[in-house]
DNA sequence: ATCCCGAGGG
DNA sequence: CCCTCTGGAT
C-alpha cells in the first residue's frame, strides 16, 4: 500500500504532526535517577509493563542505586526483587554481569556509545536506543519495541517483522530530531488507543489516515 | 526458531 | 484457556 518511499515519508510526516498533537510531552514511563537506573529499568521492562517495572525498581534502587553497589549483591538477592518481572534468572544475571563489567571497565559510569552499550549483558539495540535517547539526548536510532512494531506497521510506515529492520526503514523517513519522542509518543498511543488486540479506532485521531481502520 | 518466565486481561 | 506486556541470547 505504501511501498513507495515517497508515499511512506508523507505518511510519516502525517504521523508525526499527529503524534505531536496528541501527545506533546511524551517521556519515559520508567522511573530513574541516573542514566544507571534507566539502564537496569529498560533491561527489566523486557515482555513486562512499565508498571511493574517500577513497582520493583524502588526497591532495587534503594538497596543498589548505582553499579558498584548491585555489582556487589548476590544473585540470589536480585533474584527475589526481580521476580515479578517475570524472566528474573537471565535479568538478576544480566543486571549484575552489566553492573560488574560497568564497574570494572567504565568506573561505574554508562557509556555514551551504541557498539558498547550492546556489548553488555541484556543489552540489545532496543535498550541501548532508550538509554542514549533518553537519558542522554543522543539519537543513536528509533526504538523498536513491540508497541511501534505494532503501530508502524497498522500506520503502513513498513511491512517488515523484524524489529532492526524495522528500525532501518524508520529511519529513512522520519527526520533525525523526531527519532527519541517518536518511539516515546508511539508507545503511548499504543497503549492508550492503538492496543494490540481491541484497538480504539473510533477514538483514534489517525484513523482518518491510518490505512488499519476496517480491516479485520 | 526457540527459550527464558511472571502478572494481568479477556 | 490464550494473548500481551517498552527483549535478548542461543
Amino acid at each position: 500500500m505504501f511501498s513507495d518511499l515517497a508515499d511512506r515519508k508523507a505518511q510519516a510526516r502525517r504521523v508525526v504532526r499527529q503524534l505531536k498533537k496528541d501527545y506533546p510531552i511524551a517521556e519515559c514511563a520508567l522511573n530513574y535517577e541516573t542514566p544507571f537506573q534507566l539502564l537496569i529499568a529498560t533491561i527489566l521492562s523486557a515482555q513486562c509493563t512499565d508498571v511493574r517495572v517500577n513497582i520493583v525498581t524502588k526497591d532495587l534502587f534503594a538497596q543498589y542505586p548505582d553499579a558498584h553497589a548491585m555489582a556487589r549483591a548476590p544473585v540470589k538477592t536480585l533474584e527475589k526483587l526481580v521476580q515479578t518481572t517475570g524472566f528474573f534468572r537471565n535479568k538478576a544475571k544480566n543486571i549484575h554481569a552489566a553492573s560488574q563489567a560497568l564497574d570494572e571497565k567504565f568506573d561505574g559510569e554508562v557509556p555514551q556509545d551504541l557498539a558498547v552499550l550492546v556489548d553488555l549483558p541484556g543489552v540489545g539495540r532496543k535498550t541501548a536506543n532508550v538509554v542514549l535517547g533518553t537519558a542522554f539526548g543522543i539519537p543513536s536510532g528509533i526504538v523498536v519495541d513491540t508497541h511501534v512494531g505494532r503501530l508502524t506497521k497498522r500506520m503502513g510506515l513498513t511491512d517488515k517483522a523484524d524489529a532492526v529492520k524495522i528500525e532501518k526503514e524508520l529511519l529513512e523517513i522520519v527526520p533525525k530530531k523526531e527519532w527519541i519522542q517518536f518511539s516515546h509518543r508511539l508507545i503511548h498511543h499504543g497503549r492508550a488507543i492503538c492496543a494490540a488486540r481491541k484497538p480504539k479506532c473510533h477514538d483514534c485521531h489517525f484513523a482518518k489516515f491510518c490505512p488499519q481502520v476496517g480491516v479485520a
